[in-house]
DNA sequence: ATTGCTTAAGGG
């Protein structure tokens, strides 16, 4: 089972004799999803509420118990994603109805999603190949990302360029998870972040879009500055994301540390390796950050943005963000002068904002609407 | 499991 071997391996390496070097990226596979895929959990017991109106106590408790637990738990989340919160900076609310109501998105949407994650892959695979590892826990799937870490690290200070490199820390107080879509040193010796985003019709992105890819690669650098200044430690990351750094790693991945030159036994033993190859490889901050817009269908440049990266104004966001998502506040939808989003939105029909005209309606007091 | 857990980003 564990040597199933599907490399799929096209060297794209223009030979010589290395087996060594030629660059690999581990990808995962969960032998366990076999099973169907969950159900929706936010379903109300069936006994509580179907035939019974006598039975208050318990139906308040369970809203009460809602009520003073914060995103992140009744989510039942350890960390978030970047473009959680890049997300968030397009719509709170549309985040969250995203959230409680996965997979809603009209197929055209669907459409113009795939074809960009196809064309990312196709770059990613110009710089490396992708190896796929059978995992079970994850424990493992942690350890076949620190493993990336480490092959990518090198490969960064040699070749100069390195893609999809995996990022986390702890930000205002939650963890933050995310994938720099290119890393690369220029001419002058600054390191680069690109993040290509590419577009379904021929035409620069509106102020909104800009500020929202602008926020999701300020937080890349915030994230891997932190990480390579050592302010993310084994202990945060163990911390946040319940990793059990004992648990016996599986066959294979055990496989392809070895074969990685790694000498690791333990997942705890993979961290400390990657703390330190973080720390002392020499890997300075990110100095600039670029966005790169793409249309889809004929490749061509629509418009390179090099934006500045302002520390403050990036936590201050944070800040807010992370307050809706530690329940210190309500969350918001769009303001009004960015109504028009509503109308591109999947929710727009159960909106609670739209419909309270800039309040949440369900908090709304029940008395005189405006006069129409 | 008297209750579990996440590949991130994908574009507007
Ligand atoms: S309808 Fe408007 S306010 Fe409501 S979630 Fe969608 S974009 Fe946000």
């Amino acid at each position: 089972m564990a040597e199933t071997g599907e490399e799929e391996m096209m060297s794209t390496e223009a030979s010589g004799f290395s087996d060594m070097s030629d660059s690999e990226l581990l990808e995962i596979v969960d032998l366990e999803d076999a099973k169907e895929s969950s159900a929706s959990l936010s379903k109300p017991g069936p006994s509580e509420f179907s035939g019974t109106d006598d039975k208050p106590i318990s139906l308040q408790n369970c809203k009460r118990r809602l009520d003073i637990m914060s995103p992140m738990e009744r989510f039942h989340l350890k960390y978030l994603y970047v473009t959680d919160l890049s997300t968030q900076n397009w719509c709170e609310l549309q985040m969250v109805y995203g959230k409680e109501l996965p997979g809603f998105l009209t197929p055209e949407k669907a459409d113009v999603l795939d074809t960009g994650a196809s064309i990312h892959l196709a770059r990613e695979l110009e710089l490396h190949d992708l190896v796929t590892v059978p995992i079970t826990t994850k424990e493992d799937t942690w350890a076949i990302k620190f493993l990336n870490i480490l092959t990518m690290i090198p490969t960064l200070q040699s070749e100069g360029c390195i893609r999809e490199f995996p990022v986390f820390g702890e930000v205002e107080g939650v963890f933050l998870v995310g994938v720099i879509d290119e890393l690369q040193y220029t001419a002058k010796g600054e390191l680069e972040l690109t993040e290509l985003k590419t577009r379904k019709r021929p035409l620069l992105p509106l102020d909104a879009q800009k500020k929202k890819d602008y926020f999701q690669v300020s937080l890349y650098k915030y994230i891997f500055d932190a990480m390579v200044q050592g302010n993310v430690t084994p202990a945060s990351l163990i911390h946040h994301t319940k990793l059990c750094p004992d648990k016996p790693l599986g066959p294979s991945v055990l496989r392809h540390a070895e074969q990685g030159g790694f000498a690791v036994k333990s997942l705890g033993d993979l961290i400390e390796l990657v703390f330190l190859s973080l720390t002392v490889s020499d890997l300075p901050v990110i100095d600039s950050l670029k966005i790169e817009y793409v249309h889809q269908e004929t490749a061509t440049v629509l418009g390179t943005e090099i934006v500045a990266f302002e520390e403050k104004e990036v936590r201050g966001k944070v800040q807010h963000y992370i307050a809706y998502w530690t329940g210190h506040r309500e969350p918001q939808g769009v303001d009004i002068e960015e109504a028009w989003k509503c109308r591109g939105c999947n929710y727009t029909d159960i909106c609670e904002w739209k419909k309270g005209g800039g309040v949440l309606s369900s908090t709304l007091e029940p008395r005189a609407k405006k006069a129409k």
